[in-house]
DNA sequence: CTGCATCCCGCAGGATACTG
DNA sequence: CAGTATCCTGCGGGATGCAG
């Protein structure tokens, strides 16, 4: 059979395939913001709520629960007075950041070349 | 300057940088599987609407065309009848999907890894 | 400091019908 | 075959206020 497929596996492409709701959360517009914020080491609550410019604590709240429920994401309490959490990436979250963060570093240099050239 | 970070870059944490627009049309629900699905080689639209399970031709299209503007798509229409329409990356989408490819069949393989042994 | 609850809105996205 | 147009819905996501 053809070896030389560049994309050979075809599940993501069933409507039903449980891929599709992983690949949807990480590739959400703050999940991929909080997995590469976390990819440079772990931070809390108020760290990540001032790197990432525009999250409302709502939909941090929400993406950073989703990811802890998917293994990706590490939520350690410390139970002291003021709270003190800290949110870092498991081996699974850090597996995705490998692979998300050359992609979001592509997308900044593109991003940059169209503004300067104006892509013509 | 530190050289150790992760993820060096900043752009993409301010609300206002243009990538994030980028990245979210890249990142968008429909925007990787067209991506991924034209890594194989070109496709016509009426493949496309068939590879890809559960997409509008709405959705295709939209997304087609955002990506045509975004040069990282290129749209080849025979002047024939009935009419034949190819979509194929341009190197720029090669670009991305050199880096999407990776992200999505691990996402595939975490999926099964997940369903399998319950994560537990 | 670290959140959750509530209200509200726009737009992503689905279904259906029509056209060159 | 390769689309566009229209209508409609759900939910992503913002703002604000309150709580442990």
């Amino acid at each position: 059979m053809s070896v030389t497929k560049a994309f050979p596996e075809g599940q993501v492409f069933s409507a039903d395939c449980p891929s599709r709701r992983l690949l949807g959360e990480i590739t959400s517009k703050w999940g991929v913001l909080v997995l590469i914020a976390l990819a440079d080491g772990p931070l809390r609550w108020s760290g990540l709520l001032r790197r990432i410019g525009g999250v409302s604590e709502k939909m941090l709240a929400r993406t950073l629960r989703s990811f802890e429920a998917e293994g990706l994401v590490l939520r350690d309490a410390r139970p002291v007075v003021p709270p003190h959490v800290e949110y870092s990436l498991t081996d699974a979250g850090r597996e995705v950041t490998d692979r998300l963060v050359p992609l979001v570093v592509w997308a900044e240099e593109y991003a940059v070349r169209a503004h300067t050239a104006e892509r013509d």
